[in-house]
This record gives C-alpha cells, structure tokens and sequence, in this order.
RNA sequence: GGUGUGGUACGCCAAUGGCUGAGCGGCUUGUCUUAGAAGCAAGUGUUUGUGGGUUCGAAUCCCACCUGCACCA
C-alpha cells in the first residue's frame, strides 16, 4: 500500500546508512569544519526521555544542513554512564554495575538510532569504558602534576614550583610535603556531610534540616581526607574568558554568579591584651601587613571597608581555628555546645535568610584597627569557615544578616552610611523600623572620611590601612574548590599510591601511578554496597589489587573514587580521537577539530558541568595539551518540555466545588473551602469537562467554579511522561523529530501535545501524497510529477521557501522553517503539475529535518544515491522579483487604501499614484498635509490636519 | 527574597517600528463514503496581560503595575 507508511521506511534508511557508513567523519576535515557536540546523556534505566530528542534533533538538524552545505562535520555521542544512580540501581536489581549500565546503553543506543541522528557510531563512547577513563586518570595526573603560577596566570608542571632554601634544607620530605601543599589535586580534610546510617557522605542539597533526605537519618559534618581540585585557581580566567563566548547572557550570568567574585579589602583586628595595641600598631607601621596573619590578630574579609567605623562586634565561624584560643572559661561551655549544634547543620541551613540567626558570645573583644575601639567577638553559623577569612566584622546597619543578628542579641547599630536620596533626620527612624541600608551613599560618622561617596571611601579606607599595614585589598569568590573524591564504588579509580610506614599504615606520603600502569581499572568485588563506615566500598578488594609494590616501597591504592563529573570534563576531545592509545588526542586532530562550535543541552548542566569542563580544559592548554582557551564556542540551552495540559478543580468532601484560587492552603498542606471550611482536595477533571469565561477556565456544569490549568514537568509520579518509543511506533521517528522541533522556539519551554504530533504527521502525509501516487497499488510518483520546466508562480513559491528555510536553519529557527514548508505543500497541492525540479528541491529542503521521508522521496524522484550531500539549494532572488506591487497607503497612521505600483517607483512617483487613489484624495482633499512618510517599496503615509 | 524568562485567537505559536495574523491543532459546513475515519474544499476568531509615555505609525521602544514559569537562596 504506497501510503505514507514510516514503520517500513525508516528503519530501511536506518539500516542504509549504517552499512553505507553515509555519516563516516573523517579524522582530518576536508575544507570547512563543524564540530557540532550535543551534552550526551546519563544512560538511566529508563531510557530515553521525550526532551532528549530536542536538543538532540537540532543538532542533527545543523549536521545535515551544513552537510549539504559542503562542511565536514563531526557529530558524535556517547554515554556518561559513571555515577550513583547507576550503583543505587546496580544494589537494587542485584546486578554488578558494570553489567547494569550495558544494558542501558544497549537500550540506549537502540532508541537513538530509532531516531535517524546522523551521528558518526564508529566514535561511540562511554565513561565507563577501561580505554576511556585511563585518559580521565591521565588528566587527573596532570592535575597532579600542575601548580598555579598566579604572577604568569598559568598552570606549570610541578617540578618548575620553586623552593624555599629553608624547605630544601629540610630535606626531599619537606620539598615534597610543599610540592604537595600547591597541586591543583591536592588532599585537604574538608568538612562533609556525613550519614553514618546510609554510609556515604551526601551533598549540600541532600540534607534537609540536619537530617538525610532520604530516610531522616542524622548527618554530621566531620572532617574527611578528601582529594580536592584547585578550581579557584582558574576563578579569574573562568570568569573573565566568559566574555568571548557566544553563550546566552543568562548563563554566562548563572556561571558568572557562582564564581561570585568579589572586591574587597582583608583587615586584622587586634585581639593580644588591651595594653600592647599601641606597640603592636607601631610594629605593623614597619612590617607592613603580612601574609599570613599572626595568633595576635582576627583577619576579616569585607566587601565593604567603607564602613568600618560601624563595625559594632565581630563574628568568627565555629570552625574557626581562634574559637578555643578566644573562649573565655566563663563562655568555655556556651561555646562548646553551640559548636557542637552547628556541626549539623549544612552550609545552606546556616546561611538561609528567613532562619532565626543564632551565636554565643566568647567573651573576648578585638580592638578596631581604625579608631582603637574594642568590640565584642562573637561565633556565629551564619558566618561559614570556608568563605573569605572565616570571620567578619559585622556592621549591622549596613548588612542585613548583621542586622537581624544585632536585633536578636541586642548589639548596638552604628549608622555610618547615608542613603544619597532622601537624606534627613529621620534616617535613623527608618532604619529601626524598615531594617538596615545595604546600599551606596555618603559615609557619616566615619572620622575624616565624612561625607565621602561610598566608592570613594572604600579605596581611601583601604588605602590608609594598607599604609599603615593592618590591612589591604583582596579579592574573593564565592566559588570554593572542589571536592573530588567519593566513597563509592562506581567511579573512575584515582591513580595515586598511598605510602605506607612501617606500622604499613599509610604515612601521608602520595605519589603518582606511573603513566605506563595506567588504567588502573576497577577491582571486582562481591560485595560493592557502601557501609556504615567512611572508607570507601574499594578497601574491601583483594590485596592483590589494593598493595602495590614499586621501586622499594610499599603502597596501598587510594580507594575513593572520582565523582560522576569527572568523565563528562572532557569527552568532547576524546570524541575527536576515540581509538588513539598513545595519548588523551592527537594534537594536529585537535587543533583541525577543535572548538566545539555548538554545544546544545539541558539548562540543568549551565553551571557546575560547564563549569568543571571549562577548568580542565585551561589546566590542559596551560599543559600544551589542547590549542584553544575555551572548549565551546556556542552554547544552547533547550527549553524543557512539559507534559501535556492538565486542568484541576477543588471538590470538598461533600462533593461541592470550590474555585480552585479561593481554597485556601492548611498547614498541613491540605486545602479547605473557606466558607464552610470544608476539606477539600485537587481533583484532575479532563478537557471536555472545562470551558473557557472570559480569561478563566470554568467548569462547564458550573461556570462559576474556576478551573486551574497549566502543564507540568513530566515525572514519573505524575503520570505525565511522553516515552519516544510509544511516539515512533503510532506516529513514526520523523514525525517525532518535526514536532519537537514546531512546537517552539528550541530555549522555549513548551507543553506536549499529542494533537500537535498528529498535526506534523498530517503534514508529512501531504508531503507523501503531493508526490506519491497514493491510490496505486505500487509505490510510484503522482503523474502530477511533470518534467516540464516550473511557472513563474511555482518558482517564486521555491524560492521564497528556499530563502526562508535556509534563513531558519542558520539561526536555528526549526519551528518556522517548518511552517513556512506548510505553506509551500498547501500551494503545491492545490498545483496540477508539479515540476519533478521543483519537487526534488523542496526534498532537499525537508531532509534536514524528516532524513527518513525525504530520501525515500528522493530515491522515488530518480535518484541514485543519498541526499546526505547533495549540494543544499541555492536561492535566487531574481525568482522573486515582481513587476508590480501592492503598497498600502494611509492616512495618519491608518490603512485607508492600496495601490499598485512598479516595483521600483521611486518616492515621487509613489507619493502622485497615492494621490491618485480615489479614496486616498477624497480624504486629502481640503486638508492640509503637514507630514508626508514615503519608504519606497513598503508604503505612503500622509498626516494631514 | 534574588536572578532570568515569558504573557498575541479556544490551545500551541509567527510577525527588520509599517498592510486585516504566517503555520499547526480545534471548531463549523460542504464533498466523497453503505456508515465512520482519512482525504479534498470552504469557513471560523484577537480592544496583542493592564495603565501611561515616545512616534506620522507600537505586539515590537521606554516607565509602572498585574501574572505564569524556571533557576538560585
């Protein structure tokens, strides 16, 4: 039956292009090049979702364009498929991992292939793959290996770090325990979110109010042997290499925040006894301020130095090193218990603004640099150890946090800026009553930097205490470095050797594993579940694996493993050179193939992923390894894709309705009518049931019950997921492709719609039939096909399709280049004959977008071979051209008339032939034309009065 | 609370400051059919969220407000 029938020819396209190798890239680009990269997935037990194929069709979409366009692309894909969930779905299943996750790529890879995606299978990889993460093990070791030079502003092998004579005196120990102290991998015992019950440490976003997210098991935040890479090393350049990529201003804003990079000034406030502040004073005059600040001073970080006269008390963070040196015994309990409660809570809980703020008074007091005062220091959650110095001083009247924690505790508020607007008495008033002023203005009470413009105070505070060295300019970012190690199983093994004593416990010495034994490859292990202790699940493997010999010494491997981001840093290089075993990638094929020139996905990767990626790339191009700064060029974020619109009501118990915004939400979450008080609940009520009043949506059997209707994301829990499977085998892959793409702008969020999909798909039917005698009993052309040469008309319909199409496709405009393909099979159907040229070239347009259809179209107009690399067809404005045009003309801004006219009248003559239209000169006539707007080739305008 | 982004017809969505809104769906009617579906043909709709401003002319630019959504806290 020649009907359109996309269950046949899709997979016969399917399979010609994988035995013809049609999307085969050659290592080296022939002319142009297009690294076109698409974020490849997480390969779940679920298989592919509905918004995959979004951004995953777009950019096949490009590849096959530019393709026809004489380009050589690269389009690869793989599977980032270390991680978590995988191991939770590997303990649950009972299956190994390693096992698991085969068959989610196999089922992965299935799914993609359904789908058409001219990607380039011979370069398929996984992070998971032993070929594969000795590389990632290898960029490990070149972090390894790397220090920061923050005077050149680069990363250098290790062994260029200078050495202290008074280090190397020490001995090789001591030069390698400094080596050690500036590796961009380097070990730290950082402060982790620790549940004994479930056995792993667990992110900031896992723990809610003390407790694990799942479960409710209590959490505590203990210090933990952590390998940690210097990110913020890179902050500046991460930050300010920004500026040259063709990424959206909103995320280069998200990434830009995260960095959170700000200007400040470090101080030291005096904390030795009361008496010797003058002598310590003098000594500073000489020394100026050091660079790591004594036991007799409390180093603060501030924003802003400006208001440092309304420093009225101190805040260190309880982790803070001085808490127990500035402990009065009188607070030494107090103390002792707040830092204990602060111990579990997570940086976010301490740092939440709608909190109660909490503090302990130590009892000491530090004395103000700036005018000699001493003021009280106090310990507070809000303030984390790991952000600037530990410790603030606080200016409640110029801080919001300071200020609600001065309310609390009854601490004096010392106004020292004034807003610039609004300035007079009552500044005072409303600050008592309307909270601090945070912003800019004009410094009072300050001494002699009254009346100076915040700015301006700021340089000149910081300049003055520079000069008198208790303090000077510092930057600092909100970003921290990054916690590298996990105590997990399925993960990249790090390639470090542990040392061990003589006792043969480790004795805190590390060294590299020798790039010739890499990869060092996952143990097997029978059992691989995490238990209630923080060493990792790889210290349960045989001591073959877990004991290494080497040059003398013996060693115990590291046993972490590397986080699930740790793979997805830098599969966009590997792809370029997947085979090479002598290196990460060949030079000359990364310089041919390198950047990214697009890089499209999820929105939910905008900052840590690309973050993460962007700092290895720059250690590797400071190591020689890669020629460019940044590794994508241009970055799209598509939009998510909601499930289909839902409509709820209000029903109570009783079975009365209640408009959905007047029920009011109890604080157990329930609802009730507020009338009758009445419990009610949400109830799902299907389309037919609703109409719409107005701007509402109503119940049609009570239109005076409002009706709530929106989309939501999909979830399983919801009900709402759209699988592609179920899509392809009603609708077919290239329908499913068409309507991901017309249903919007590709940033835009958008609603599912199965009536949109039936809607691609009637459009792909047309096409079918503009062409193909669908009546026949053989599949063969319509004999509307002609071969005889187009009519005017029919090529200016081509041509303007042409134009558009090939405009849309370079700005990624799927949803109306497809529209605008809409049109041109509405004109040609209504078309008795249809010129076989014409036709093949409207082919070529569709084949970006629906591959499967246009080659079979294609190969039923007479062709040979694929479509794949045809040339794309060319536009010619000449088909365009009219000998005359309609040209509105008005009067005062509105449509009163029309004439025709010569296509390229000039204004003159356009301005007599509107005077000329009846209409237009009865309404001029006796008027005075003050203005006349004449833009030839678009319209007339007359303002008359 | 902060940041971002949107609000155009019954739903989805177009429109370099310039003509009455392109396209898809929905709905109505006709045609075809034993009937239905599909097809074909014809028809159907917006005070462009609200209020101001700029302009000869505003969906588009500016200001204020209302409101949806996403992300962060």
């Amino acid at each position: 039956m020649p009907r359109y029938n996309p269950a046949s020819i899709e997979p016969k396209w399917q399979s010609f292009w994988e035995t013809n190798k049609t999307f085969k890239t050659p290592e080296l680009p022939a002319g142009k090049k297009l690294y076109v990269l698409d974020m490849f997935p997480y390969p779940s037990g679920q298989g592919l979702h509905v918004g995959h194929p979004e951004g995953y069709t777009a950019t096949d979409i490009v590849c096959r364009f530019e393709r026809m366009r004489g380009k050589t692309v690269l389009h690869p894909m793989g599977f980032d498929a270390f991680g978590l969930p995988a191991e939770e779905y590997a303990i649950r299943t009972n299956t190994p991992p390693r096992k698991s996750t085969e068959d989610n790529i196999a089922n992965f890879t299935r799914q993609l292939k359904m789908l058409g995606f001219s990607y380039d299978w011979d370069r398929v990889l996984a992070t998971t793959d032993v070929d594969y993460f000795k590389w990632t093990q290898f960029i490990f070791l070149v972090l390894f290996d790397t220090w920061y030079d923050a005077k050149m502003k680069k990363g250098r092998p290790i062994a260029e770090l200078p050495i202290p004579e008074s280090v190397k005196a020490e001995g090789e120990h001591a030069v390698d325990a400094y080596r050690d102290r500036f590796r961009l991998a380097y070990q730290d015992d950082a402060l982790v979110n620790w549940c004994p019950a479930l056995g792993t440490v667990l992110a900031n976003e896992e723990v809610i109010d003390g407790k694990s997210e799942r479960g409710s098991h209590p959490v505590q935040r203990i210090p933990l042997r952590q390998w940690m890479l210097r990110i913020t090393a890179y902050a500046d350049r991460l930050l300010g290499d920004l500026d040259d990529l063709d990424w959206s201003p909103s995320i280069k804003k998200l990434q830009s925040d995260w960095i959170g990079r700000s200007q400040g000034a470090e101080v030291d406030f005096y904390i030795g006894a009361k008496d010797s502040f003058e002598s310590w004073k003098n000594s500073r005059q000489a020394t100026g301020f050091p660079e790591v600040p004594g036991d007799d001073v409390l180093r603060i970080y501030t924003t802003r130095p400006d208001t440092l006269f309304g420093a009225t008390y101190m805040v260190i963070a309880p982790e803070h090193k001085l808490v127990k040196s500035l402990t009065t015994t009188a607070q030494k309990s107090a103390v002792e218990a707040y830092c204990q409660a602060a111990s579990f809570k997570s940086d976010r809980e301490r740092t939440e603004g709608e909190k109660k703020k909490t503090g302990v008074f130590t009892g000491s007091y530090a004395i103000n640099p700036i005018n000699g005062s001493p003021i009280p220091i106090w310990i507070a959650d809000y303030v984390l150890a790991s952000y600037g110095t530990g410790a603030i001083m606080a200016v409640p009247a110029h801080d919001e946090r300071d200020y609600e924690f001065a309310q609390q505790f009854g601490l004096e508020i010392k106004l020292v800026v004034e807003p610039k607007v609004g300035k007079s008495a009552d500044a005072a008033d409303s600050t008592a009553s309307e909270g601090c002023f945070a912003g800019y203005g004009i410094a009072i009470n300050s001494g002699r930097y009254d009346g100076l413009e915040t700015a301006e105070c700021k340089s000149r505070i910081t300049g003055d205490l520079t000069k008198a060295g208790f303090g000077c300019e510092a930057v600092n970012y909100k970003l921290r470095d990054w916690l590298f190690s996990r105590q997990r199983f399925w993960g990249e093994p790090f390639p470090i050797l542990l040392e061990l004593g003589e006792d043969g416990r480790p004795n805190g010495r590390v060294r590299a594993v020798p790039v010739e034994q890499l990869p060092v490859d996952l143990p097997h292990l029978e059992d691989y579940k995490p238990h209630g202790k923080p060493e990792p699940p790889l210290g349960k493997a045989d001591a073959s694996w877990l004991y290494v010999e080497l040059d003398g010494k013996r060693y115990r491997r590291e046993t972490n493993t590397m986080p699930q981001w740790a793979g997805s840093c830098w599969y966009y290089l590997r792809f370029i050179d997947p085979k090479n075993d002598k290196a990460l990638i060949d030079p000359a094929k990364e310089k041919a193939w390198m950047p990214v020139d697009l890089y499209v996905g999820g929105a939910e990767h905008a900052v840590l992923h690309l973050l993460y990626a962007r700092f290895w790339h720059k250690v590797l191009y400071d190591r020689g390894y890669v020629s460019t700064v940044e590794p994508f060029q241009k970055l799209i974020n598509q939009g998510m894709i909601l499930g289909e619109v839902e409509f709820h009501a209000m029903k109570c118990e009783s079975g009365k309705w209640v408009s959905f915004n007047e029920a009011v939400e109890a604080d157990d979450g329930s609802y009730f009518d507020p009338s009758t008080k009445e419990k009610c609940s949400i109830i799902k009520v299907s389309e037919d049931a609703v109409t719409k009043s107005g701007d509402l949506f109503v119940l049609k059997d009570a239109p005076q019950i409002r009706v709530d209707s929106r989309s939501y994301k999909m979830s399983k829990a919801r009900g709402n997921v759209v699988n592609p499977d179920d899509i392809v085998k009603e609708y077919g892959a290239d329908s499913l492709r068409l309507y991901e793409m017309f249903m919007g702008p590709l940033e835009a969020t958008k609603p599912w719609s199965m009536q949109g999909v039936a809607g691609v798909r009637n459009f792909l039917d047309r096409v079918w039939r503009m062409i193909v005698d669908f009546r026949s009993e053989e599949i063969q052309l319509t004999e509307q096909i002609v071969d005889t040469p187009p009519s005017p008309e029919q090529n200016r319909m081509l041509h303007r399709t042409i134009e558009a199409v090939t405009r849309d496709l370079e700005n990624l405009g799927f949803n109306t280049a497809i529209a605008r393909m809409m049109e041109f099979v509405n004109f040609f159907t209504k078309e008795v004959h249809r010129p076989r040229q014409t036709m093949s070239q409207f082919v070529l347009l569709l084949s970006p977008l629906a591959p499967h259809i246009a080659e079979e179209l294609w190969s039923l107009l007479g062709n040979k071979a694929t479509l794949a690399y045809e040339p794309w067809p060319q536009f010619d404005p000449a088909m365009l051209v009219l000998a005359e045009i309609e040209i509105p003309v008005q009067v005062n801004g509105k449509v009163r008339g029309k004439i025709s006219v010569p296509a390229d009248l000039d204004a003159a003559g356009l301005e007599q032939a509107a005077l000329q239209n009846e209409k237009i000169a009865e309404m001029v006539a006796g008027k005075e034309i003050v203005k006349k707007v004449i833009v030839p080739g678009r319209l007339v305008n007359f303002v008359i009065k």
